[in-house]
RNA sequence: GGGCGUUUAGCUCAGUUGGUUAGAGCGCCUUCCUCACACGGAGGAGGUCACAGGUUCGAGUCCUGUAACGCCCA
């Protein structure tokens, strides 16, 4: 049957297509994946989202990515599961919503009450987890969404408590004092990861602390400089070098060195800092030096305020060259007085509440919280005098990235895991290539990392997710704890000596307050690190700690595909976590692709509010664009940079997105002034506003690239009238038939093998180029002619609807939609398809097979004679447009050329006519140019177009002219380069070859355009004025 | 401070192991609304490959240094 021309709109509608088809394939199942020992697994877990907040084009980056994979494999042959999810991401989440909370009803997390706010969260994550599912959706992403998992559900968290219960046992889970990050006003510890520094105005305050009972000749005080002076209350020493001379010497060779190699531009600053050390050393160092003996004596000092006595002690950590060469220790509120205080064994003195406030141990300063509690001890300090001075400084302040506000260092007890083994094992497997990390090199950051070996804080004082399973008990006896537990294999205890009391871990089920008769239990409050869940991802989304059929067939996954901000935080968590529970890797290749930055080189987060909506570029351009665009961008090196622009609801026009801009929840259109809402809008009165969508002009060549084939297409589908499948004998293929599927063939081999090397970008260059350059403007252009002919038209049917099926699955992992819309209207016209093999084709091309390429197809010779072919082609448009022939123009050319180029193109000359409206007259080695002609030289040939009445002979002239100039020049590099004894010595002989044929080569060409001018000179224009050449 | 990466056309990026006259898309110029596609066709202009050295017969590609930018870790 023929497709009524009307039905098919000129352009794509993407929009039809993607509502279409997406819910086809749910109908059909083809997302879903069951154990099948027939077939072999390729199983993915997707890095699941956050579901703190919308996903931006990062997401869609990464997910298309996948998604790719899943579907060629599927079509491979592969029983393919893509494993989908979202994280509770603990700390962001609650973050978030205890910020909505404050800002919109006044209320705080503690007026609400622990179940009350999980219960807001657990909204939140509903809300969140539809929308990003419905993202996920609308990308076409197949994933198996009825195996969808949360990493807070039940399945999820039975993995965490086993996983727990184990560590716990095998005491690779311990609970001790460190310092840590603590958000005051999420009330909770951060790790390191989640902490930014920001650089802002504050001050160096310098206190005199007295010492006690000075001998003759020693300081009445020591001065000590600090950035944070409450913190004072803390201090249980003060430090000084105990070789104030030593340290000096060596920082000013340090310094010396550094002047010599330094650039003369930096000399200057660096001979201040070495004067000033002289200077330091003068007038300073013999104090310094007391005051080392003084600490080697063991004197002590008086902490003003609290007039308590604290040590004047000898360490390293106190620099000679910085400051008052003195330094007061504080241990529990700062890292590196902590180290201080471990290597000196000095009281640890925590003078701060959860809160913020200072607690009983800083005196009368107890409830006062900064900045209250910084003035009152400096004022105070004032009116005893013992303030040296005041330098104003730009300080490095560490705020904590979830709240925005100043982390206090303080000393808690933490929950952690010891890493030695894991992370050894971890490193293993990568050293030993059961995983491969591609690019390579990120496998470095991965290996560094781990070999720090650091133990992993685990605890996190929230209340959103996994609370950590362990009771505390006071005053049971163990024999009491034995008959409790008596015959419970999932309950397990270990003794906190120094906190005189039992910690006791639950495996399955939790614990009642009176499990132990006569005893209270008191359950652990904190919950564990996200990445805790998370790093369990790949085998408990498929039933660990159960043996599945799922687990037995799927795991190890495939390959994980994540960005690589997260290779530290997750990847290698994922793997010490599979190898301790499953005795397996997680997964065996890990594919690291590049970031998405806006147009400033900054990468988009939800703070920045410079992420982009993936659901604005699928409205305006089309799933498929999307998907095509991203994989296009998909390089190994470099990340992606996206400027943006958001496009007004009003006028269309567009309006440049800025940083300014960016994060509000309207803006006003500059050119109609028209105001519009942005993905912030949250109040009413903005949402009221039409959205204005953010959009980038690099999804264009995407979105054109879908709207190409779709017309090609079109063509392909009008002219099946008549269409019988039928074999092909090679007897009866056209040129131009041969050359396609020699293309064809080269075309899938190199997309099979670019894409099993995630070499996404080359995959899609390939394809865009093969269909545009090659399948629609060579292929379809001179099949038309054949469309016509009763005698051709059956074989060009189908030559044309096979290579547009191979095409087609070709594509399908990237642009799913309009390759399912195609599959679908030529399944109508042509439902059985193939030259060699005649087969009906599938319902649905997500499961159609993956072209395999017919190397037997693949035809040099023919490739080659059809480059011959486009260039006398390129060349007669060339002169037609030089010469502003006008499009219905005929005209008429030759071509002198040697008798085997002749053979091939005169079979071509109907496809001069239809593709440049140019006639042959004459083709071969005795061709005689025409009175009046415009040419082109190639190599071995010389085309000229008949102009006698159209020829524009100065131009002419002048261009021919021109070219002389410019191969003159080529050929002077040319001989330049052959006359150099040495590169014929030492180079490669084919490489000389090449350079004497090419020599030559230009040689001709420059003769050609010389008798082309005398000809025109001498028989047209002979009153021209005399040409130098 | 350490590590990794980037710097090629006005913009965003390719450029495989060093080897003809360095490519693509967008934008720009000329031209054509020809019966698949103006989200299109045909043609064109535009680059001393960040800078300075070095290795080599030959360097965008390899080495050293410098500068700028980005990311990760301290």
């Amino acid at each position: 049957m023929t497709i009524p021309m009307q039905d098919l709109p000129k352009q794509y509608n993407p929009a039809a297509a993607q509502d279409r088809w997406h819910k086809f394939w749910e109908s059909k199942g083809y997302f879903h994946s069951e154990p099948n020992r027939a077939k072999k697994p390729f199983s993915i877990a997707i890095p699941p989202p956050n579901v703190t907040g919308a996903l931006h084009l990062g997401h869609a980056l990464n997910n298309t990515l996948q998604d790719i994979l899943i579907r060629q494999k599927r079509m491979q042959g592969f029983e393919a599961l893509w494993m989908p999810g979202t994280d509770h991401a603990g700390i962001a989440t609650q973050a978030v919503v205890e910020r909505r909370l404050l800002q919109e009803e006044k209320l705080s997390r503690h007026q609400l009450g622990r179940e009350g706010l999980v219960a807001r969260i657990w909204q939140w994550k509903n809300d969140y987890e539809k929308r990003i599912l419905g993202q996920l959706k609308e990308m076409g992403c197949s994933c198996d969404w009825h195996r969808t998992r949360f990493t807070l559900d039940a399945q999820c968290a039975r993995a965490v408590r086993h996983t727990f219960f184990k560590m716990f046992q095998e005491k690779l889970i311990y609970r001790g004092k460190r310092l840590v990050n603590w958000d005051a006003m999420l009330q909770t510890a951060v790790s390191d990861d989640e902490v930014f520094h920001e650089t802002t105005k504050g001050h160096f305050w310098y206190f005199n602390y007295p010492t006690i009972d000075p001998k003759p000749g020693e300081p009445a005080y020591v001065t000590v400089a600090t950035t944070r002076p409450e913190t004072m209350l803390g201090d249980t020493a003060v430090a000084v070098h105990p070789e104030p001379s030593a340290a000096l010497d060596k920082a000013e060779a340090d310094l010396l060195q550094r002047f010599e190699a330094a650039a003369s531009k930096d000399k200057a600053d660096l001979q201040k800092q070495i004067d000033d050390l002289r200077e330091r050393r003068r007038t300073m160092l013999a104090d310094l030096e007391t005051l080392a003996d003084m600490a080697r004596d063991g004197r002590k000092i008086r902490l003003p305020l609290l007039n308590r006595e604290i040590p004047l002690i000898a360490d390293v950590w106190a620099k000679p060259e910085l400051g008052t060469g003195c330094v007061k220790i504080t241990p529990a509120h700062d890292p590196n007085d902590y180290e201080v205080g471990l290597r000196q064994r000095l009281p640890m003195i925590n003078i701060l509440n959860c809160d913020g406030t200072l607690n009983e141990n800083a005196g009368p300063y107890q409830g006062l919280a900064n900045p209250k509690a910084r003035q009152a001890v400096v004022a105070d300090l004032e009116k005893l005098e013992l303030v040296a001075k005041i330098e104003d400084r730009e300080i490095e302040i560490a705020h904590s990235d979830r709240s925005k506000t100043p982390i206090e260092p303080l000393l808690a007890d933490q929950w952690f895991v010891k890493m030695d083994h894991l992370a050894q094992t971890a490193m293993d497997a990568v050293t030993d290539g059961r995983v491969k990390i591609f690019p390579e090199r990120y496998a470095k950051s991965y290996l560094d990392w781990l070999s720090e070996k650091r133990d992993w804080p685990v605890s996190r004082q929230l209340w959103w997710g996994h609370q950590i399973p362990v009771w505390y008990c006071k005053t049971a006896s163990e024999a009491e704890l034995q008959k409790a537990f008596a015959g419970r294999a999932d309950v397990v205890w270990h003794r906190d000596e120094q906190n005189c009391q039992w910690l006791i871990c639950a495996q399955e089920e939790d614990l009642a307050e009176n499990a132990v008769p006569g005893h209270a239990l008191v359950r652990e409050l904190d919950v564990l690190d996200t990445w805790f869940s998370s790093a369990l991802w790949p085998h408990s989304t498929l039933g660990w700690p159960e043996q599945t059929p799922e687990l037995a067939y799927y795991y190890p996954t495939s390959v994980l595909i994540t960005s690589r901000d997260i290779i530290t935080l997750w990847v290698a968590r994922m793997v010490l976590a599979g190898l301790y529970n499953v005795g397996d890797i997680p997964f065996r290749e890990v594919f690291i692709h590049p970031k998405i930055l806006d147009g400033y080189g900054e990468g988009m987060s939800k703070s920045k509010g410079n992420g982009v909506d993936p659901i604005d570029v699928i409205e305006k351009f089309g799933a498929d664009a999307l998907r095509f665009g991203l994989a296009y961008l998909t390089t190994e090196t470099q990340d992606v940079r996206m400027p943006v622009e958001f496009e007004c609801p009003h006028c269309q026009k567009l309006i440049e997105q800025t940083k300014e801009n960016r994060v509000r929840p309207r803006v006003k259109c500059k050119h109609c002034s028209k105001e519009f809402s942005t993905q912030w809008a949250e109040k009413a009165e903005d949402k009221a506003l039409p959205r204005g969508a953010v959009v980038s002009e690099r999804f264009e060549l995407a979105r054109n690239f879908c709207n190409k084939l779709w017309n090609a297409s079109r063509l392909v589908l009008m002219n099946l009238e008549g269409y019988a499948a039928a074999t092909v004998a090679d007897g009866e293929l056209l040129v131009d038939d041969r050359w396609i599927l020699s293309r064809l063939a080269t075309v899938t081999q190199d997309v099979t093998t670019h894409l099993a090397g995630y070499r996404y970008s080359e995959a899609a260059k390939v394809l865009y180029g093969f269909a545009w350059d090659e399948f629609c403007s060579f292929y379809l252009e001179m099949v038309k002619a054949r469309l016509t002919d009763p005698a051709a038209r059956p074989t060009a049917q189908r030559v044309l609807t096979h290579t547009l099926d191979t095409l087609l699955r070709l594509l399908h992992p990237m642009i799913p939609f309009v390759t399912e819309e195609v599959w679908h209207l030529l399944n109508e016209a042509a439902p059985q398809r193939g030259i060699e093999r005649v087969a009906s084709a599938s319902e649905s091309i997500m499961i159609a097979p993956w072209p395999q390429s017919a190397s037997a197809r693949q035809n040099p010779e023919i490739e080659a004679r059809f480059a011959r072919f486009q260039e006398v082609l390129r060349a007669i448009r060339d002169i037609r447009s030089r010469q502003n022939v006008l499009p219905k123009t005929q005209i008429n050319f030759s071509v002198r050329c040697d008798a085997a180029t002749a053979d091939l193109l005169k079979p071509m000359e109907p496809y001069f006519i239809s593709m440049a409206g140019a006639r042959a007259t004459e083709i071969g080695p005795q061709t005689n140019p025409p009175e009046v002609s415009a040419n082109v030289s190639l190599s071995g040939m010389e085309v000229f177009v008949d102009l006698a009445d159209l020829i524009d002979v100065a131009a002419e002239i002048e261009r021919k002219q021109q070219e002389i100039v410019r191969l003159d020049g080529l050929i002077a590099v040319k001989r330049k380069k052959l006359e150099n004894q040495s590169f014929i010595d030492r180079a490669p002989a084919a490489v000389v070859e090449g350079e004497r044929a090419a020599l030559k080569e230009l040689e001709d060409q420059r003769a050609a355009a010389v008798a082309v001018v005398e000809r025109m000179k001498n028989t047209v224009a002979p009153g021209y004025p005399k040409l130098r050449y």
